[in-house]
RNA sequence: GGAGAGGUGGCCGAGCGGCUGAAGGCACCGGUUUGCUAAACCGACGUAGUUCUUAUAGGGCUACCGAGGGUUCGAAUCCCUCCCUCUCCGCCA
């Protein structure tokens, strides 16, 4: 959330940021918010004159008492009416501070200057356009679906029986190829990119999800376990993130980087209809997640680092893709700035996000109170964090199926995963 | 699921209902001493809100001892609920 220190003194910068992000229908909550902010503040003077007031008489009280000399009755029977007034404004203070709260907690984030103005997904910024490698594909290419029923390594029916839509299954080789590419993005990251690996829990608390953003914002698209008040993660970012709430980390350890796999849960309300074929949109997949804890002057150069990492997956594997820099219109509400990976989809003839690499600056950390002492003695600061999909395996597998297919109907496996699949080709006659 | 113990500042740890924002120790910071380092000694040392002043500093007031309620003139301290950690028993993977 934003420092309300910042929207006291900036309400016109907030106003400009909600108008650059389309969100037009949050701009009266800024007035609302520094009216119940003045009127708090009020509110709290008051009650801080009584405070005052009952703790300097509680004193004399515990002075007669003790002296023996003179009597306390009139004072106590005064100090009871004093403390039912204070009790009066608790209540009243409370709800304004719960509203003030709520406010915040929906207010996004600032923009970084370098982010394009947009109105929507068209008018993203292309940052980096078509890194391509050379592929054959001169003859009539399958899509993933149909790759995958052939060869008999994803199965979308099944996974419908067991669970619902959504809950793709994959099988043999396909199960193999899957956890070769976790295992590589993960190796990669911890071994070249200086990642430590982290292997998170996949429920969390409320706390949890508020600390990284998802609650209240996306309440809706969290699946929620009733019996135990747990949710499942929709990225790893949120138990990651998580790991240092509430703690004071150690300067000397910034920038912290964690490399992280987790199946990740979406409910994906409302989005029915779009993209739901095969992997486009499901509601279960695998990804290896980046997350970085930076002091705030090095959050953009670590931007970069993460963008750089991610894009280095995609070379290894040689999957076309490009970057995209979101615009103000279609940016999320937590980034100040995001950068989108998409690989090339040769059967859909279309980009497909695989990746977004954000830095939150201060938001997170504000919300989660992760902070540091730049200077062993000096006042503590928020740390900046920041995450990006390293990659994402549903759409990563959707590219990777259909450019290594071959005339014959097979999937040759990329080099660098036959390490990991020991083997270098599915063909039909897999098991 | 049952029984017990406990959650106090960056860390460890003491704390009778009023004199406790909190002893003591460690760490960190400033200084003295010292050939360097270390040690020793001295000093400073939480966060947030608010207000005042001789206002790049200092003072007053308020709140914060796991979270939330309650009792009381007054709660770190007593009571209740919840969360977490540890130990033991039971059950299960």
């Amino acid at each position: 959330m934003l420092d309300i220190n910042y929207i006291r003194q900036n309400p016109e910068e907030v106003l400009k940021m909600l108008h650059k992000r389309q969100l037009a229908s949050e701009e009266p909550k800024v007035a609302q918010l520094l009216d119940f902010d003045r009127e708090r503040k009020v509110l709290v003077q008051r009650s801080d004159d009584l405070k005052a007031l009952r703790n300097k008489v509680s004193k004399e009280i515990a002075d007669i008492k003790k002296s023996g000399i003179g009597s306390s009755e009139e004072l106590i029977l005064q100090m009871k009416s004093v403390s039912e007034e204070i009790a009066g404004m608790n209540g009243l203070l409370g709800n304004l501070e719960e509203q003030i709260e709520k406010i915040l907690l929906e207010l996004p984030n600032k923009l970084h200057p370098s982010v394009p103005v947009g109105r929507s997904a068209d008018d993203n910024q292309i940052f980096k356009d078509s890194v391509s490698f050379p592929y054959n594909l001169d003859f009539p290419v399958k899509n993933h679906l149909e790759l995958g029923k052939s060869l008999g390594i994803l199965d979308f029916e099944r996974g419908a029986k067991v669970c619902g839509a959504g809950f793709p299954v994959y099988m043999g080789k396909g199960a193999r190829l899957e956890r070769a590419l976790i295992n590589f993005m993960l190796d990669c990251h911890t071994e070249r990119h200086g990642y430590t690996e982290v292997f998170p829990p996949f429920l969390v608390n409320q706390e949890s999800l508020r600390g990284t953003g998802q609650w209240p914002k996306f309440a809706d698209q969290v699946y929620h376990i009733e019996e135990d008040d747990l949710y499942a993660i929709p990225t790893a970012e949120v138990p990651v993130t998580n790991l240092h709430r509430g703690e004071m980390v150690d300067a000397n350890a910034l920038p912290i980087s964690y490399a992280a796999y987790s199946a990740c849960f979406r409910r994906e309300a409302g989005s029915y209809g779009k993209d739901t074929r095969g992997f486009l949109r499901v509601h279960q997949f695998n990804k290896v997640e980046m997350v970085k804890f930076t002091r705030p002057e090095e959050s953009y150069k670590a931007l970069e680092t993460i963008r750089e990492n991610a894009e280095a997956i995609l070379t290894a594997l040689k999957i076309p893709y490009r970057v995209l820099l979101l615009c103000s219109g279609d940016i999320s509400a937590n980034a100040t700035k995001c950068y989108d990976i998409e690989v090339w989809s040769p059967a859909e003839q279309k980009y497909l996000e695989a990746s977004s690499c954000s830095n939150f600056e201060d938001y997170q950390a504000r919300r989660a109170n992760i902070r540091f002492k730049p200077e062993s003695n000096a006042k503590p600061e928020f740390v900046h964090t920041l995450n990006g999909s390293g990659l994402a395996t549903s759409r990563l597998m959707v590219s990777l199926l259909e450019h290594y297919q071959t005339p014959a109907g097979s999937v040759m496996v990329p080099e660098v995963l036959r390490h990991y699949t020991r083997f270098d080709e599915i063909t039909q006659t897999t098991e």
